[in-house]
DNA sequence: TATTGTTATACTCTATAACTATA
DNA sequence: TATAGTTATAGAGTATAACAATA
């Protein structure tokens, strides 16, 4: 209504959808300068799929897909990228030559304290404007939220705290 | 640990980061289904920038690029987009020649009303398993971290309510 | 000199189809 | 036939630099 406070954008941020799509802008923005110097740059999905790798040795790229929300192809390029800089590789699984298992290198699994590091760093700083309560309300929300509209992620709490809601 | 659960996921969902970025992807899937039949399908400019320019008749590219996070060239290709299907006009200000104004084509006018419907519907089915308490809980978190975040957003929530967090 | 819009360029993400090798 | 991985391709998002017109 009022000119001088800038364009009226209450069309938009009525809609939660809205705020959430610029809330996960912000969040890539933040995390592409967080790993900007690291072989992990540029995109999310290089590292999630070093954390994945490294707490489970020897999962294959389907399964990884099905925890990040990519499909094949999309891993294939992501697992490239990684090999290339040496830090995983792939093997296929003898006991099911289709998959290729996929480990952490010596180099991948020295690098990847350090960026653990820095995105626990990350993740506090963007979120430490929230109070213990609302960070907690806001994972539960989320959680519940996914479990709905993403049902093929599966194992979403189980290896957490086996919290129901 | 218990492989029949599936893989251990813990590290990522410890990270309200990737929790966030993960139901933004979920989000971004329902309106691409949502919008996939319109001149707006594909991507979250299009539609935004029609809802933004029918309540702000006259603004210019980088007004709507500053709300909605896009820079220049990006406002280019959003705006070409919608011009071309005859949903948009650009016109030179004749107060400010370097500003294009921004209006709706009376066709954009009639499809407006039809977008917004589809766009509150989703938005709405979207959150449904959300209590009243939660849906307000999250609209307030998210424009917390927005305002601290994306200070550059201007105008957050003086078109709403006047709330302070 | 700064700003608005534009063009060109490049890199990434996303999605689809088709191919291979294995089962 | 079904699945895991690969390749090729195309469309959209994102970012930068450079330019023209205007202030």
């Amino acid at each position: 209504m009022d000119a001088r406070n800038g364009p009226d954008i209450s069309v938009l941020t009525d809609m939660l959808s809205f705020q959430l799509r610029m809330l996960s802008q912000a969040i890539n923005r933040a995390y592409d300068d967080a790993f900007s110097a690291t072989e992990a740059s540029s995109g999310t999905g290089k590292l999630t799929t070093l954390l994945l790798v490294s707490a489970n040795p020897g999962m294959s790229q389907s399964e990884a897909g099905r925890v990040l929300g990519k499909d094949r192809p999309a891993m294939v390029r992501i697992v490239d990228h990684l090999e290339r800089a040496g830090l995983l590789r792939r093997e296929p699984d003898p006991a099911e030559r289709r998959r290729h298992a996929l480990t952490l290198t010596p180099r991948g699994e020295a690098e990847i304290g350090r960026y653990m590091a820095i995105a626990k760093a990350y993740d506090g700083a963007f979120f430490s404007a929230l109070t213990e309560e609302e960070r907690r309300g806001l994972a539960r929300i989320a959680r519940k939220l996914r479990r709905i509209h993403q049902p093929e992620t599966l194992g979403l709490d189980s290896a957490t705290a086996n919290s129901r809601s």
